[in-house]
DNA sequence: ATAAGGTATTACGTTACGTTAGAGTCAACT
DNA sequence: AGTTGACTCTAACGTAACGTAATACCTTAT
């Protein structure tokens, strides 16, 4: 599918797409050839969910972190999501409420409080931004901690002086490309590492690289290594997930 | 009332407060002599009804228009946000179907066409600004022309004539400060030859003014008669909406 | 009179696109 | 084969609705 037919079926502007894509958060495969974007059914059921967290107030940038959370899974998600918009209609209903005591009381009829006047909105805050971080909020993060944590000490011990050498290996390379040899190499390295805490699909790895950079909790974290370290893992896990995908 | 009352109550931010002051969308009277914002019970009225647009989805912009319209009616409004929430309510329900599809359409029990995929939102258009606009949308100009239109031939040919004098009268004293004399006679004239064709109440009277210079439309055809005239309007009729309200 | 909390005004930053502008693509029609 | 019209791309600047300091004044409680 191209842009224009995508566009008009979700309801969305063909620049919003491009935007999605820009930022990372919908890239189609873009077989063309000519450089034109192809939508596959699995986008489109990528974009249909974006556009559920959309219209529950969730920054794009905070549905790029929930959606390439490693646990996340799309029918878990259409579950919370299905809870999040009956509350929401819940918040309606309490608006309209509100309208229906307002109208009362200009006529005369009742008395309210100021309280009253405003009771259903609240613009403050997301509401469903804490339910959605209790489920996949810095899940990657906790998962492998769970992880950890069921290891006997001498296991982690040993896991920690890994983590530790891989880092600091890749460190000392950062400056060479991240598709040579020597980068593809250590960073394979990684990815034996993080499936021995947790279960990363290549997708998943490449994601959690370009997580590294968008977040600056890891960013902070791993650049403590070395400056940039950050950036060349994420190029380095990318150029890894895609040549070890086609064979 | 002070900013933090307000911004509580309502769960806005202080921020959008000044904001709206900013953009003179909600101007509180700030009588507090050091310049503090004071909010009156209209004022939370007016905020109450801002909110209730901006959920349905009404730019900052449109709601300024539709409540400066001359024919803007706090209830009308109410009647009318309520029918549109109920709206929005429905097209939640939807969204909720289109989830309750698409979980049974992966555990395979239904097919599902893409179009089914993405019913219940709509992102493109804001689907409650055209009734708003039947309503409220163009309504200065509407309400004069239909009262110009029951006129006689004659009636008319005077009035115009008369627009057209007053148009170029202000023009020539355009570069005079707002509120001399002279500036303060002539926006009288026009205030009186408003309320030929419309009833202006002075609050009316400044909003149009405001007008004047926010719509655009309003502003090429006033400045036809000289450049920057719409402006030295805006700020005369508010000087004088002000003068003679408090006499 | 001094600290704590509230408020005001700049003023620059950010998010999620909208809106041209300039250029290449594709399928259909003469 | 040439042209047209609908579609696509990237690049880049514009906009709306605030967020986020920074700096300074006001007010009241101790």
């Amino acid at each position: 599918m191209h842009v224009k037919e995508v566009s008009e079926l979700a309801g969305v502007s063909i620049r919003t797409l491009h935007h999605y894509d820009e930022i990372g958060l919908l890239t189609p495969k873009k077989i063309n050839g000519s450089g034109y974007r192809i939508y596959s059914e699995a986008d489109l059921e990528r974009l249909q969910q974006i556009l559920f967290f959309k219209e529950l107030g969730f920054s794009l940038k905070k549905i790029k972190e929930i959606m390439n959370s490693s646990s996340y899974k799309q029918e878990e998600a259409l579950e919370i999501q299905r809870g999040m918009l009956i509350d929401k209609r819940k918040r309606i209903d309490k608006m309209i409420q509100t309208i229906d005591k307002t109208i009362q009381n200009k006529k005369g009829e009742i008395q309210m409080t100021d309280k009253e006047k405003f009771e259903g909105f609240d613009f403050s805050h997301n509401p469903y931004e804490d339910e959605a971080r209790k489920k996949w909020g810095d899940h990657v993060v906790d998962e492998s901690n769970a992880k950890i944590k069921q290891l006997s000490k001498y296991e982690r011990e040993s896991l920690e002086k890994e983590f530790n050498d891989i880092y600091r290996k890749l460190a000392e390379i950062r400056h060479e490309s991240p598709d040579s040899d020597i980068a593809q190499e250590k960073i394979g390295l990684w990815y034996v590492y993080l499936n021995k805490i947790g279960n990363y699909s290549l997708d998943a790895f490449k994601g959690l690289g370009q997580m590294y950079v968008d977040d600056e909790r890891f960013t902070k974290n791993i650049d403590k290594f070395g400056e940039g370290l950050a950036k060349f893992m994420r190029d380095a896990m990318a150029v890894y997930a895609e040549r070890n995908q086609s064979e």
